[in-house]
DNA sequence: CCGGGGTGTTACCCCGGGTAACATCGTCGG
DNA sequence: CCGACGATGTTACCCGGGGTAACACCCCGG
């Protein structure tokens, strides 16, 4: 029989683990999980790295699949940001533990390590930096920019998308919208507060040295 | 002779290996470099995390303060951004292990882990977030936005300033600029570039060939 | 019958986090 | 002076996880 569908399956089986215990699940888990033993999945992925790599593989191009195809809605430019960020937040809100996977660089590389973004986010960042480019008239800039801003909007969705996922504090609709107005420059454009403090020392209630 | 001052003296040989060797230094790499051995680390700091905690406080704290400093600056808001921004960049331009240490979360923590912003980053956000609360005027919804913000500002200041640490694509000032823009709505405010893509076809670098 | 490519196994190595048990030095109190 | 305590330090070990070596089976085509 070829090689494929025992990848799969053994695929199918980290998965499973995966979405149980989280991306920290050791190859022991993994060989058990699929009823067998260790070196087995060595043969197939050569090492943890491998199997990593084969498993988000699978994800991301679901995830970066849908992306893509939302940068490239024939809408509003408005509605189409929020269309891509609603497509990632439900991305992850469907399945936090490959979120997790996906999102969460894996420690133990330490070739050039160490980055913000891992693999997956780094292709949609690279994706985003495209549409801007190919859709936005930036003038000479373009090029920094769009670079610079497809790593920026990754990032920021990314955190946001995380506290999200924890805290729940409204509802996705909502979320993208108030990262739609950031993006649309509402920071900027709103009125500033009445300063109730001068230069010194504002009475802060959770108190800023918490030892 | 109190702990304290050997504390601080196993802390500075920890720097130093991490410095040197990056964030996945070893214990016993650790304990060597101080001229001791493991168990001594154990007795001050309980674990591995204990030291990385202690470790990252002290940093911490300084690029803590110079944001936070930044953020209450009396300038104009946009100005105020830009120098927040600056701080930033500076502080992990400065000493890149570090920053590594302080941005990279550890991968052994399963308490709630795989957040997106380590420890040192949720503090930052929590500084945005409060700076924003109690300067803009955002209506209703100012707790919300400003948490979220928080959240996002930092997440894409960590994924756009990793980048631009890794590649140098640009001076210091211009990718402030490009992030101060980006938070500005720039990316909202520019022309649509004549769509010269229909539904198919790449992105051209070399410019869009409008037919 | 043989051989090769798939399946699988046990047993081991190495390394890193973490601990137990033991030895030493200096200072303080009786 | 002597003992106790609290710090210093040590060696030697456990455990678990990544990764590998060596061996065994099973089936199919020549």
């Amino acid at each position: 029989m070829s090689r494929e569908p025992r990848r799969e399956q053994l695929l199918n089986a980290a998965d499973r683990v995966i979405q149980r215990e989280g991306p920290t699940a050791s190859m022991n888990a993994i060989a058990a999980e699929a009823g067998i033993t260790k070196p087995i999945l060595y043969r197939h992925f050569g090492d943890r790295n491998g199997l990593i790599k084969a498993l988000t593989e699978r994800h991301t191009s679901g995830l970066l699949a849908a992306v893509r195809a939302a940068l490239t809605e024939p809408l509003e430019r408005r509605d189409r940001v929020e269309h891509v960020l609603d497509t990632y937040l439900a991305g992850i809100e469907a399945r936090p533990q490959v979120y997790r996977l996906l999102t969460h660089p894996e420690p133990g590389d330490p070739s050039g390590a160490g980055n913000a973004l891992a693999p997956a986010l780094r292709r949609i960042a690279e994706e985003i930096t495209r549409a801007v480019q190919s859709q936005v008239d930036l003038g000479a800039d373009r090029d920094l920019l769009a670079e610079a801003w497809g790593r920026g909007i990754t990032g920021m969705v990314l955190a946001a998308g995380d506290w999200w996922l924890e805290t729940r504090p409204c509802s996705r609709t909502r979320m993208v919208q108030a990262l739609a107005d950031l993006l649309w420059g509402r920071l900027a454009a709103a009125a500033d507060l009445p300063t109730a403090v001068p230069p010194v020392a504002p009475a802060d209630p959770t108190g800023p040295d918490a030892g």
